[in-house]
DNA sequence: TATGAATGAGTTTTCATTCAT
DNA sequence: AATGAATGAAAACTCATTCAT
């Protein structure tokens, strides 16, 4: 919701970073000279908007959370059926693997943000909301599957976000150990996925 | 398997620096001085058994991860039933959740270790071995459950693994999450979880 | 004398630069964009105006002290005898101590401005002329003192002004070293300084 | 007193900054690298033993006086008769005039060492540690003049103390000023500061 | 063999100066 | 004419690695 307003020059620079992280660039080992390229500024305009370099990073990294939940949020709503709104998360999840702080491995990433030096900051505060919202876009889609009959509103509500957590979870280990899983297709990987939901809360 | 030999002083090296991980250090910003700090060795005498610093930690981080699997391998045959295995992966769980690279991480961790600037080094080939022995982990336990007939072996190997990985995920999501689940003990997090594969395999 | 002429803005900024100075700020660490604060311009005009920030706080300086000078001379002209204006300088020792460009400090600063890098500057030769109008200033008061007998004109000139010289110093020096001088008031300071004249020169 | 005892390496870096200081250069323009060069060591060694370059600074210029003042004492030490004791506290003036942190830079400098940004340090603490032994340093001095009679011991001490402060100073702005003093030699400049010693205490 | 003091290359950070507006 | 956002050269500081002991 309230989250926090960047002036364009802010933006150009965490866009700079998040360009970075997106390209397979390890946050930890990103220098300030390759954010100031990256957000095509100099070196010293980034230390007139941010403090140090660890600022730059986490609210790169937050704002590209935000970013990503938002965009699986529309996602979602722009399909009708929960079958299609599930599938639409299972897709953003193949799109996004290679990027470190993609919505799925922020779903698996134990809700923790990297910890810098001097964590003197809202990092995990921030990190929290974002889990939060996460959780409120798994309780919608549960909430949809009831509304069609897809699945039943029997067990509890925890047992139905772990199911939920659970079958995301198998599929993003489908998707990052394919060698494990030899001759079985996407569609079958999605299928099975959609199959833990459907014993599970049924 | 053909796991690497390591002399005395080598081990006290990795040693040194598993016990900066397991407390909590982040592997990127680990300086050479904690590492022999920890390690109770001078700084000099790392240089005396590894090349550079990320060899120590990429070798001190696959022989965690080693140790870790060959604690939970013994953990898991001491018990004799399914059920009882299966909750002692979850205790395991429990056990090593704040550690960076305990199984459950390696089992989330898209299988990937952190990459370290000069990557000449074999990590990920060790690395995949490792994930083998955690499937051959959770074939183990799947093949334990037929044999009692607590599972059935009706539905493909594919979706066999993917219900063990969601289900043991979904309850590390659990740990992590609590504040999301509230009002649930753990004892019932582990019933869920194994509710799950009740559920998705029969 | 012939002292330079500025414009209003000139004066603003150098006025900002010496209002930073009396507040206690050292030259040295000033930056460019503390002069352009307090004195209510942009930083760009700073340059529209001088060429470097060294400039800047040369001439800062040399004008504040222009102005002490100036200062100092009216208030000793606006008392008629020779202890009554005598008295008037130890008053303005006491009231500019802590500026780092007060009068007495020029006096007791060995006739040195500090040297800036780039001294391409006619720094020292506008300061010695400075130099020379304390002198002048501490020559007039020896000669009022003469005219109404207060002291007499018996020894030369050059130990005249060294006399004038300690005693302001002899002062100055109680004033920045009060707890060397425990239950010593001012009143009784300005005497004893007062005293080394009557008895040095007499 | 109770000096701080500094390590070999530690004396090394303060030296190299007390020879860049001696001869001449700014103690605020100096550069890490400078004082590296001066000392001969590497720049990371300077850290080794310092926090920041403000510290290397400060105590090298505390370092410095207490060896100035200890120098001073034992020449007045090692002469017998008042007079002659006050001759040689005057040719101590003379040899370190250009040195910015001589004993006599220390006497006029109001007992302040010029302030850094982040002044957490015990600075002046130090500082007027030191203004206390000049202070002792003048009051043997005066000792010393009682009992072999040269001057009264009459006055109070306050006005003995400014009366020795003054005639020091005055002695200094002579070296200082010598163009304001034409045709006086050094031998006579020094006689008039005694002068001024014997006019005003006896 | 083991050490940690020493180093300097490689970073982060600052800030005088410029220049588009 | 006045500004302050932007810059990058220069300075402070870090830390992996070496090497004398």
């Amino acid at each position: 919701m309230s989250e926090i307003k960047y002036s364009e020059k802010e933006k150009a620079i965490l866009n700079g970073m998040i360009n970075l992280i997106k390209s397979g660039a390890n946050p930890y080992l990103v220098k300030v000279s390759d954010i100031a390229k990256s957000a095509g500024v100099g070196k010293g305009t980034i230390y007139d908007y941010f403090q140090t370099k660890e600022e730059v990073i986490l609210k790169a990294m937050l704002l590209n959370i935000s970013n990503e939940i938002d965009l699986l949020a529309k996602r979602i709503d722009a399909k009708s059926r929960f079958k299609e709104k599930y599938y639409e998360v299972l897709s953003s999840i193949v799109e996004n693997l290679q990027n470190k702080f993609s919505t799925f491995n922020i779903l698996i990433s134990s809700g923790k943000l990297p910890e810098f030096k001097d964590n003197h900051m809202q990092g995990n505060h921030h990190c929290s909301s974002h889990r939060n919202r996460i959780e409120a876009i798994i309780d919608q889609l549960l909430s949809a599957g009831y509304k069609e009959g897809a699945i039943k509103d029997i067990e509890s509500k925890a047992y139905q976000r772990m199911v939920m957590n659970g079958s995301l979870f198998a599929f993003g280990n489908y998707l990052t150990m394919q060698k494990h899983y030899p001759g079985i297709s996407l569609q079958e990987a999605m299928d099975y996925s959609y199959k833990i939901i459907m014993k599970s809360l049924n």
